[in-house]
DNA sequence: ATTGCTTCCGTAGTGAGGTACGGGTTTAAG
DNA sequence: CTTAAACCCGTACCTCACTACGGAAGCAAT
C-alpha cells in the first residue's frame, strides 16, 4: 500500500510553509506555483514539492529576489544553468551593496545630527532642523534620488 | 519699491527644487505644504519660503523620513522642540542600523553562493540553486519574516 | 443532522509615494 | 489674434506583495 506521503491541503501547506493561504493563491495566479488537479468536486491537495517551492520562493525572496525574478530563477531549475543564475546573484550582489552604502551615508549624517543635538546648546535652536532647513551636509557631496 | 523677490509658479519651483509639478500638488494634498491663495481667477505664486519647504522634504526624506514622519518634523519648525526632534532623529537611526545590518547578512550569503557557483564545479549542479532549495544558510541563524 | 471550520473562486482593497489624464482657463510670444 | 505653453483641478492609475471579502460548497466532529 502506497502511502501517498505528506499530502496536505492548502492550508496545511501554508501553515507548514508559514505563509498564509491567500500567499499560496496569490503565488499561483502569479504563475510561481501550479494549481494541482482538484479530483472532481473536491479539494486540491498538495505534496512536497509543492512545499519546497514555497521554501524556494522563500529564501530567494530573502536574498532580495523580486517576484518576478524568483519566476526567472525557477526556469533554470534545472540546475544546467548555473552560469545565468550566478549572473542574477551577482547582480543582486551589486544592488544590495548599492543599498548598504547608501545606508550607511545615512547612517552617518543622521549620527552626526543627533549627537549635535545632544551636545547641550544654549538658546532656542535645533541643529538637526538648522541641517534640514539648509539641507543635510551629504558625507560624501554625491546626490542621490530619494527613490 | 519692494521687488517681490523671486516670486515663481508651480512649474519654476518644481523645476528649481527638481521635483515635479504632480508632486508639489501631492505634498500639499497630504499636508506638508500650503496652497498660496490665488489671485482671483489666476495663478498662485509661491515664495523662496515654498522652496525652503520642499529642501526641507527632500532633505529629510533622504535621511530615510516618511512623508508622515516629516509632517511631525514640520510641526517642530520653531525651533523649540529640539528634544522631539532629536528622538525622532535617534528612531530613524536605530531603524537604518537595522536595515544595515539586515542587508549585511544579506551580502554575505549571497556573495557566498555566488562565489560558490564560479569556483568551477563537475558536474550538472547549481550551488546558488541548490541553497535556494535547501533553504538559505542564513550566515546568523536568525530568522527574518521578508517583509 | 447540525454546527462550524476549510476550501474554492473571483474581485477588490491596502500602503507609500507618487505619476498620468483630461478638460478647462490663463498668460506669454509671435 | 492666434497659438502654444503653463496652470488649475479632480480623479484615476501605477508598483509590489499581499490581504480581505463574500458566497457557495465540502468535510470533520458531535
Amino acid at each position: 500500500m502506497l502511502k501517498k506521503r505528506n499530502v496536505m491541503t492548502i492550508g496545511t501547506l501554508a501553515k507548514t510553509a508559514g505563509v498564509g493561504v491567500e500567499t499560496v493563491r496569490y503565488y499561483q495566479r502569479r504563475g510561481l506555483m501550479s494549481e494541482p488537479e482538484k479530483p472532481y468536486g473536491g479539494i486540491r491537495h498538495y505534496d512536497e514539492q509543492a512545499l519546497a517551492r514555497l521554501h524556494f520562493i522563500r529564501a530567494s525572496q530573502w536574498l532580495g529576489f523580486s517576484l518576478d525574478e524568483i519566476g526567472e530563477l525557477l526556469t533554470l531549475q534545472d540546475g544546467a544553468h548555473c552560469d545565468e543564475a550566478r549572473e542574477l546573484g551577482e547582480q543582486k550582489l551589486t544592488s544590495v551593496r548599492r543599498k548598504i552604502s547608501h545606508l550607511q551615508q545615512i547612517e552617518r549624517a543622521l549620527n552626526e545630527l543627533v549627537q549635535k543635538c545632544s551636545a547641550g546648546h544654549g538658546d532656542v535652536y535645533c541643529p538637526l532642523m538648522a541641517s534640514l532647513n539648509d539641507g543635510v551636509e551629504d558625507a560624501t557631496t554625491d546626490k542621490h534620488k530619494v527613490r
